[in-house]
DNA sequence: CGTATGACGAGCC
DNA sequence: AGGCTCGCCATAC
């Protein structure tokens, strides 16, 4: 959603648009994100973008997990369900090491003529 | 407008 | 494998 009619989204909201398609039971990377939003080093951008979230957002956040399979949040001391509670509620195991196995639950990502798709119009070429 | 700051990551020990 | 360094890039200030 452009915040105005005829104005291209945000980098915020391209990266909020990637994350929304991350399906219930599967994570991706920063990474792996930045790189269908056409920023190939902007892992952290990613991070900063989702943090800039709020509570009651649509936007699935806790599928993005970092390249190691670990959580990147600081522990937070609220009572709000940390993002393992919400990944092992989708069926996501972690090992004792508090790591996901990427192997097997990472995202597939899209097909070249989707992100192409979506470059689209996010870029009206 | 320069500097600092991240929910990062690849490469090297 | 795990820790460190350095590069990345959009914001914040």
């Amino acid at each position: 959603m452009a915040p105005q009619s005829n104005e291209l989204p945000t980098v915020f909201e391209r990266i909020y648009q990637v994350v929304r398609l991350i399906p219930p039971g599967r994570v991706a990377t920063y990474g792996q994100v930045a790189a269908i939003v056409s920023h190939c080093g902007a892992a952290r951008t990613v991070g900063w973008a989702l943090h800039a979230l709020n509570e009651g957002t649509d936007v699935p956040w806790h599928r993005v997990i970092n390249a190691s399979g670990r959580s990147s949040l600081p522990n937070d001391e609220s009572d709000l369900p940390t993002q393992r509670t919400l990944l092992e509620e989708e069926g996501i195991r972690f090992d004792s090491q508090d790591r996901v196995d990427l192997a097997i639950y990472q995202w597939e990502g899209l097909d070249w003529p989707e992100i192409e798709d979506l470059r689209a119009a996010w870029f009206q070429t």
